[in-house]
DNA sequence: AGCACGCCGACT
DNA sequence: GTCGGCGTGCTC
């Protein structure tokens, strides 16, 4: 006879806790999923198996029996250690970290033949010799996988340096030892090329690729043919990280400055945590490449928590494309008030003729708009936080969204007295409108949220594209995410302002990175491209150091103002939001919150606990949001997130509660 | 969440 | 007396 602690599949936190079973079958062990009686009625529930134990240590009243242990679904030891720090590291229930492990689905029985990559052709088998820096970074990699150690290496490379060739040799290595991979791609839509290249080089039968288009069975069976050991590489996107393998030798995330990797529902984990978390446990190694590595990692580097490997050259020696920055304050005082520059408007005009294709790139995120003085370039900031405030018509007012604080627009710019002081905003669709007017007689596309959606999908906007027959592809982030094309001449970046306004701390590193991506689609091919950026701030830091591809003078600026300011990496901002359908009762319990959360972590650490103050998105579905910011400093996290939990345990368990409480540990989005 | 226990008002 | 309201507490 066998004890088992297990967790119930409830889909509450009024039962997030352990339960003692006893259980006469002797292939129970821990991760095996079961079934039990459960509460008075004894109705049979799913659980999952945490600990098991041959005896009891206590006295239990009322002790059940297990009712059957299932024979095909099991998580391995690995996969429930990994659950029961994501339910510390990210405040969630062990339920929640379970299920991102479990397959979704049932068997799709029927006994269909599944074709795991439908449209994969399959480049032909690599064999392109390396460049000698990639040859140096698979030669300092190897030798950790050959000893089995962990190692997180921070794969820095500029745009077209050839890192998934290194991704591919290390992972060749892997496998060559009988151990397996996953490979990370921040969204798989807009990557088929690697996944073409990695089913080309190892074929389709050790390869699963996991995404959202796949169907619940589907889905099902791919787990079940990763569980059962016939798979050796997974691909796919965030949640992939939850691939059940056993044995990993490396975890690859590429582009893992990407926010995709962050996620935004329970659990909101950080799958560049979970990897390093399970490559641990397994002694395996993470390669993270980026061309433009988040700050977090290169600090992780810097401090030697990471190991380094950059890469200066492009594999086919073609240089970064030539980038200039127009100052858009000379364009308005030329009298241009049209979003195009002069230099803008003649480049295009200029790579058209040499049936060369444009991009051109608009962060538009709409709904945000900020206050500018069109003269001089001044934008309203919090003293406080030093981030952009955000214009609040209802209100007349400009609000900081991180702090709260709040301050009547001035007429006359306090900066150099002008009286264009004013807030605004462009999106893509207005773009794409005024191109067409000025460029009548070519294809302009647009690839964004709304055009994906509607024209049914990116692949068709893309192979129009690659294909040529776009002159012009105008869009949002999208376009600057991984596309390959050669025959880019140019990529005009029509407002780094956008980013760069965005009330968020990140917004200087958001903007570097973007404009480094969007530079890095010019000139792939055999020739030179070239890059325009148009915006109000031609001194910015983060856009003069894009200018000359200068990362790490971006990085000691910017790490420099996050360690001033407390910021992450510095810190960990953990996020609170408060929900209820009263404003004033989520802003007095947010208020409450706070003091509570003061108690518990001691009086002395009120000044890292910001709010409470209305959310950036202040009602959504009826119901109002108030949010807490609390700087979490090195050492803290422990004590801090235990406090948070009782907090969230109390108000989520309450039944009269009408509250809803969310915390968010570093949260990518503040809205 | 779901379900029982239990302590008050309205009813055959 | 007793039927049923929903506040409170527990689920191995």
């Amino acid at each position: 006879m066998k004890y088992v602690n297990v967790v119930i599949d409830n889909n509450t936190d009024h039962t997030d806790n352990l339960y003692t079973y006893s259980c006469a079958d002797d292939n129970v062990r821990v991760g095996s999923k079961v079934t039990v009686p459960f509460a008075m009625g004894n109705r049979i529930k799913e659980a999952y198996v945490i600990q098991t134990a041959d005896q009891l240590t206590e006295e239990i009243k009322g002790l059940k029996a297990v009712d059957a242990v299932d024979p095909e679904i099991s998580l391995s030891e690995e996969a429930v250690a990994t659950c029961i720090w994501m339910k510390r590291q990210y405040l969630c229930r062990y339920i929640d970290a379970i299920k991102c492990f479990t397959p979704a689905g049932t068997s799709s029985k029927r006994g269909k033949i599944r074709t795991p990559y439908k449209d994969a052709t399959g480049e032909s088998s690599g064999g392109k010799a390396l460049t000698p820096e990639q040859k140096n970074a698979v030669e300092s990699i190897r030798p950790v996988i050959a000893a089995g150690e962990h190692n997180v290496f921070l794969i820095h490379g500029v745009t077209g340096s050839g890192k998934t060739e290194i991704y591919m040799k290390v992972i060749e290595e892997c496998i060559g030892r009988g151990r397996t991979a996953i490979m990370m791609v921040p969204e798989i839509s807009l990557t088929p090329q690697t996944i073409d290249r990695f089913i080309g080089r190892f074929g389709t039968e050790q390869i699963a690729v996991l995404h959202s288009k796949l169907s619940l069975g589907e889905r099902y069976d791919e787990w079940m043919r990763i569980r059962r050991g016939e798979v050796k590489i997974v691909i796919g996107a965030r949640s992939a990280i939850f691939a059940p393998l056993e044995n990993i030798g490396t975890i690859v995330l590429d582009e893992e400055h990407e926010t995709t990797y962050k996620s935004d529902m329970t659990p909101k984990y950080d799958a560049v945590e979970v990897a390093i978390r399970r490559a641990k446990k397994n002694h395996a190694v993470v390669l993270l490449g980026s061309a433009t590595p988040s700050l977090v990692s290169s600090y992780k580097a810097e401090q030697g928590e990471y190991h380094k490997i950059l890469l200066k050259e492009r594999y086919n020696g073609t240089p970064l494309p030539d980038v200039e920055i127009v100052d858009m304050r000379e364009e308005l005082k030329q009298g241009n008030r049209s979003i195009f520059s002069v230099s803008l408007y003649e480049e295009i005009k200029k790579n058209l003729a040499e049936k060369r294709q444009v991009i051109l790139f608009l962060n538009r995120r709409g709904y945000s708009t900020f206050v500018s003085c069109r003269s001089c370039g001044y934008v309203m900031k919090c003293k406080e936080c030093g981030i952009s405030l955000t214009y609040h018509k209802s209100r007349n007012e400009a609000v900081c969204h991180f702090c709260g604080h709040s301050e009547k627009v001035p007429v006359l710019c306090p900066d150099c007295g002008g009286k264009y002081i004013k807030h605004f905003g462009t999106g893509t669709e207005k773009v794409e409108e005024m191109t067409r007017e000025i460029f009548p007689d070519y294809n302009i596309d647009r690839l964004d949220l709304d055009t994906t959606t509607k024209k049914g999908s990116i692949d068709k906007i893309l192979n129009s594209f690659r294909k040529g027959k776009t002159n012009i592809l105008i869009g949002t982030q999208l376009v600057a995410k991984g596309l390959d094309f050669s025959n880019v001449g140019l990529v005009g970046i029509i407002s780094a302002d956008i980013t760069l306004n965005v009330p968020d701390f990140r917004s200087a590193e958001r903007t570097f990175q973007l404009i480094t991506q969007a530079a890095g689609r010019a000139g792939r091919g055999d020739r030179r491209g070239r890059v325009l950026i148009q915006t109000y701030h031609p001194d910015h830091y983060a856009i003069l150091a894009a200018k000359d591809h200068d990362y790490d003078t971006f990085y000691q600026s910017e790490s420099l103002l996050r360690r001033q300011l407390g910021y992450p990496p510095f810190s960990d901002l953990m996020q609170v939001v408060l929900s209820a359908e009263k404003e004033k009762d989520a802003l007095e319990l947010c208020r409450q919150i706070a003091e509570e959360f003061i108690r518990g972590v001691g009086e002395e650490e009120r000044r890292y606990v910001l709010g409470p103050q209305a959310a950036p998105m202040n009602k959504i579905k009826g119901l109002y949001r108030y949010q807490l910011l609390i700087k979490c400093f090195p050492g803290k996290r422990k004590a801090y997130t235990k406090v948070l939990n009782n907090i969230r345990l109390k108000i989520s368990t309450d039944r009269n509660a009408k509250y809803l409480i969310s915390v968010d540990v570093n949260p990518y989005s503040f809205l």
